[in-house]
DNA sequence: TCAAAAGTGTTTCTCGTACACCCATGT
DNA sequence: ACATGGGTGTACGAGAAACACTTTTGA
């Protein structure tokens, strides 16, 4: 209770969870350490707020910043959303240290560019199945991400965000049987789809997709804002 | 990126948003500031995150502590989750703050054991409707629990923790109709409430309550686990 | 006896689910 | 021609929504 501000103070990370789907996969950002603790081994990218010069950066602001050094995608491009702040004790053995972990979804369209412009050297698109043994909490983490992801995906409009600008209805259900494991029904999906049509949250684009087979109508997410509510 | 500890460090706080129902109206525990910044003014209760001795608390240790002193309630009575980080440069005018946020839910049955608990001097429930101009950001942090609480209503069993521990259909109806301002039917309510009675989640206690009118049937509320996800 | 809340029933509509089937295209 | 995914139809059941009605109590 007592509201002085003379304590010391832990150090605060902002942690990223960055995810994607390639090859029917879905896929997390890793880095590979370079420096203690945890030298070698494979964590989220992540780096530590920034409060000079003072007053210094906003949460967001520095989780944008790193979001944009590590995939080096242009900013806006990519969804981002907060995940909530992890701080147990012990999580990282060297001093107290603080994560606000945050989760991005990248466009499969923008995935390939990643890795050539990440900064870091061993930057890798590695399936989120099987990962594990990840530095610090960040196991916790990732599987935090995951189920926030699989729950909002329910909710809010974030499936727009793992596909193209414009995409077919199977591309769509494509991200949803990925992200939940399982296939969702051809002809319920759709009509769940054009429902959203005729409710305005999508609309059909011009030209079509040839795409090995029946050429598919495409359509573009126009509903209300993509921003998460924060 | 620099992945180093060599840094000025932010501080920790942790504020809580304790909500409850009285007199059929959302409350919002609040206390009066007796220091700088904002002395006097009004704000959510918390603390700073204790890092000494090496390593301090857990995050979610911390808001447990606060909770109990800022409340007097015993640990364990009283729902608690995360709500998330808090970070804007200029959210403390003093120095640089990170506060993560906590909401908790307290029985009505509970609520008047608060004031009397509380060591801070001027500890009241507040109308959430109409509560404005706190210190910092606490516009902003008790708007967001709100929506949360609203939210998660539907999905978690939320609703449960603002009722005693043996409850009616109707008194479980209430909590509904204070948190989204507008009443539920009261026939189509007790068929859903009916249906989890015989998936298991809820079961019939003995006794029952005499509250003025025609006597209820009191209900317990037995499902899986109470404990938020994290 | 009257108001108020408990408790019950009914009807309609929407949506999720399961499944069957045709259509257009590349190989 | 045939496999593959696009596109369409149908039928059932659970549940949301709106509303009317009976029952039990205290005042």
């Amino acid at each position: 209770m007592s509201y002085t501000y003379e304590h010391p103070r832990p150090s605060v990370a902002v942690d990223l969870v960055v995810l994607t789907i390639v090859d029917s996969e879905l896929k997390v950002l890793l880095i590979r350490r370079g420096e203690p603790p945890f030298e070698g081994e494979r964590a989220l990218p992540g780096g530590f707020l920034r409060t000079e010069p003072e007053p210094g950066e906003d949460l967001e602001q520095a989780a944008q910043r790193e979001l944009q050094e590590e995939t080096g995608l242009p900013p806006g491009a990519v969804f981002l959303d907060q995940l909530g702040a992890f701080g147990r004790a012990d999580r990282d053995p060297r001093t107290r240290v603080i994560s606000v972990a945050w989760y991005a979804l990248v466009r499969p369209t923008l995935a390939p560019f990643v890795k050539a412009g990440g900064d870091a050297a061993g930057v890798e698109w590695a399936a989120v199945e099987g990962t594990q043994g990840l530095a610090f909490d960040h196991d916790a983490i990732l599987a935090a991400a995951v189920r926030r992801v699989r729950e909002d995906l329910e909710r809010r409009p974030l499936a727009f965000e793992l596909v193209p600008e414009t995409f077919t209805i199977g591309e769509l259900r494509h991200v949803f049987d990925v992200i939940h494991g399982q296939a969702e029904d051809k002809g319920n999906f759709r009509r769940r789809f054009l429902r959203m049509v005729d409710e305005g949250l999508l609309e059909q684009a011009s030209g079509q997709r040839r795409t090995g087979r029946r050429p598919a109508r495409v359509y573009r997410f126009v509903g209300a804002q993509r921003a998460p509510r924060r």
